[in-house]
DNA sequence: TAGATTGTTAATCGATTAACAATC
DNA sequence: TAGATTGTTAATCGATTAACAATC
């Protein structure tokens, strides 16, 4: 398996998504110096991340930005389709079974399932919404591998150990709990709340005098 | 401004999470190793954590669950209340706009608006859908601090500017762009597709072979 | 008492940055 | 050529962990 560091990985999304900006203006080379303004890191870090991506630039022009782009989605997988199931079909569970911005990532949401039987049957996007009691036999059927997580913390830990046990191996968790899965399952936490919690102590300690 | 590290204080939003769960079960204390056990992180970390927080455990005991609560919130502004608005009243938008979770932490969000006149006028949660283009005087009037972003990318920019003029300080930005914003205002990025790229990752690796 | 636990210091590890050579 | 840029090594910085004393 190829590795970079774990704070490198954490950076490529946001490389990723200023990449499609430049190239959307129709650019074709980035600096390091460009990338390191636009995300506020060292321009070293960003050499040494291209580096670590084993991608190499241009002398006074700087990456290409097709090229890097592209690396990034193959080091990351995003250009092999990934089917997912999206449980919960409440507000934030419908965005993102519509969000029409997931395929340039190779996301495909293939399926949307609720509990609620007001909102069994009914049309969302693509999708009809799926009793929950059915999510076993879809996920073993269309040998599903990530689900996404949106259903009332109360029902979360039920609802992966049955997503689990029929063949998942990683979950988009949007609740607020911390899941318990078996080694191999790989969990993503969303925990949506703790962007708020970082700005909230931004305000509280702005008007005293600190900045930033 | 009190401070611990940045690591630190991103492991803040899952310990009060933690601990919220804890308070729920009726449990009165929690050690540091449960609390290593949970986030998969080292014991003496917790420890160290719990002493940059100036909070003191029990011997043979741990830490009292309620007071370490309390005093993350506090440290985090959360028991002030913040007042919000939301911007683009699409489906993310209004999961964020009627979530009640968020009462929990101070946020209340008290106006939605959209540039959609299918959606103008709407009722949306406690609030009816106002146009973008009175922000501004909705934000001088009531002093918002803190807006929510949820609209297409191409228009972030000018509705962060609006915001920003009119005094906003803290943006909490579900678009997928990087905003610029002058000195004194923070903006969080969500980037949420960061979270599939990690398992993308993973589910790309873990066939090969190499777990976790 | 023995066991469980906290709290702290020093050692280690990993990530970032400074310095600088290479090159277009 | 001078200037702009990459790429790499070594130094620094910050975060984590190991070791262990203290104490209930």
């Amino acid at each position: 398996m190829e590795s970079i560091s774990k704070a490198a990985f954490r950076r490529l999304p946001r490389y990723h998504q200023i990449l499609n900006a430049f190239e959307g203006l129709g650019r074709e080379y980035i600096s390091s110096r460009e990338l390191s303004e636009i995300l506020e890191i060292n321009e070293t870090l960003v050499r040494k991340d291209m580096a670590d991506l084993k991608i190499r630039g241009k002398q006074n022009q700087g990456y290409s930005i097709a090229a890097l782009r592209l690396r990034i989605e193959d080091f990351l997988g995003l250009q092999e389709i990934t089917e997912a199931l999206v449980v919960g079909a409440g507000h934030l569970g419908t965005a993102l079974a519509t969000y029409a911005g997931f395929e340039h990532y190779g996301l495909k949401i293939v399926g949307v399932f609720d509990s609620d039987p007001e909102k069994i049957g009914k049309r969302q996007g693509a999708h009809d919404v799926l009793p929950v009691s059915r999510l076993a036999s879809v996920i073993q059927r269309k040998q599903i591998r990530m689900i996404i997580l949106t259903v009332p913390r109360e029902v979360a830990q039920g609802i992966i150990d049955t997503a689990v046990g029929a063949g998942v191996l990683a979950v988009w968790n949007f609740t607020p709990c911390e899941l318990n899965v078996p080694p191999g399952v790989k969990v993503r936490n969303e925990q949506i709340v703790g962007g708020f919690m970082a700005l909230s102590y931004y305000l509280k300690n702005v008007s005293g005098g600190g900045e930033d």
